[in-house]
DNA sequence: TGTACATCAGTGAACGCGCGTTCACTGATGTAC
DNA sequence: TGTACATCAGTGAACGCGCGTTCACTGATGTAC
């Protein structure tokens, strides 16, 4: 049955944020759309009413969690240490969606990409403002150095079955940008 | 047809061979047994008696890829440039595994996460020996940052359309590594 | 060394299943009067 | 403001397809004599 238009666009709003979430714990092409809509409180025949296509829904969530990621301003060693926290390796559904989906980007379509470029540019420009005081031309490698470690440690700390080792890769990760960057 | 034993564990060298590379170029879940199976010259009925499921054929050859991943020794300046080359960007198949594949362990087998953490710690230590001379404690630290750097600056320079950002990742990455590890 | 035959690696058709997608239908919405 | 009706968001059965896996079969291998 049809529904209001302010209850269609809340509809939608929450199958992008069920779909974001879903993405990010199980991957894009473990989750379908049936269990995105069932998620959503939907039933599955009507997902083609919002989006042209899983694709469509794959590049939009993207952009929809990359969006709601927002880095909180606050000083870049606390940004670092919850990062780096085993609080969000253990939490991939609520974490952050480039260390839980960049590298399958690959796999996906043009506009995916582009959403993930256009969060990178971002929060590159973000790590930036939130430096400590350093030479322009070192800030920029600062920042991207420091967020591609901690982007690879997060994706490392949850490829490993040895909880040990898993800590161990986000500490020494924490310790060595806290050391470069100060 | 029957062949000869020594045909068969060539075959099956080629497989895992194969199956590495498309793996690491197009991802687990893209790759199809039959796709693996006509790559090395075969029938896909002929799979199962190598192996006993795809899950299976995914971990062998993931702990293949990672132990013909040498780290042939030299300066670990020289693996750095190297590894955040754009000709290593722009060839997953041929390229490191753990930047192909590290992010989809997370959803394979316990036999996969296994593989994984032995390659990790392995490349961890090959790392700490190649570095120069620096404390002890120290070096661990620089191993796995600049690992986790690396491997990150790989993923997101495959996750981006922009060439020249993607260039930026890896240069910068590379500069903020020199610097550190001097 | 030569022969007969049991073994078994590889073949290719067939299976069952889950997926993305379509579509005829339902009934609440929201507009025209 | 109240009523009649066109619209259209959501429903759920059905589709076609590709996948992982199975299996009866083939014919070269390699062993027993």
């Amino acid at each position: 049955m049809k529904v209001s238009r302010e209850q269609m666009a809340e509809n939608r709003r929450r199958i992008l944020d069920v779909a974001s979430a879903l993405f990010k714990e199980k991957g894009f092409e473990a989750v379908s759309v049936a269990e995105v809509m069932k998620a959503a409180g939907l039933t599955h025949g009507g997902f083609y009413g919002h989006f042209r296509s899983k694709d469509d829904l794959v590049a939009q969530a993207l952009g929809h969690a990359l969006a709601a990621d927002s880095f909180e301003d606050g000083a870049f060693s606390d940004f670092v240490r919850a990062y780096l926290a085993p609080r969000h390796r253990d939490n991939p559904g609520g974490g952050c969606p480039t260390a839980g989906l960049a590298a399958a980007i690959r796999h996906q379509t043009p506009a995916a990409k582009a959403a993930m470029t256009e969060g990178l540019r971002t929060q590159i420009e973000r790590i930036e403002q939130a430096l400590p005081a350093l030479p322009v031309a070192d800030k920029r490698s600062a920042a991207i150095g420091s967020w591609a470690a901690m982007v690879g440690a997060v994706i490392l700390a949850r490829a490993v079955d040895d909880p040990q080792l898993s800590d161990e890769v986000l500490a020494q990760t924490r310790a060595w940008i806290d050391a470069a960057v100060g």
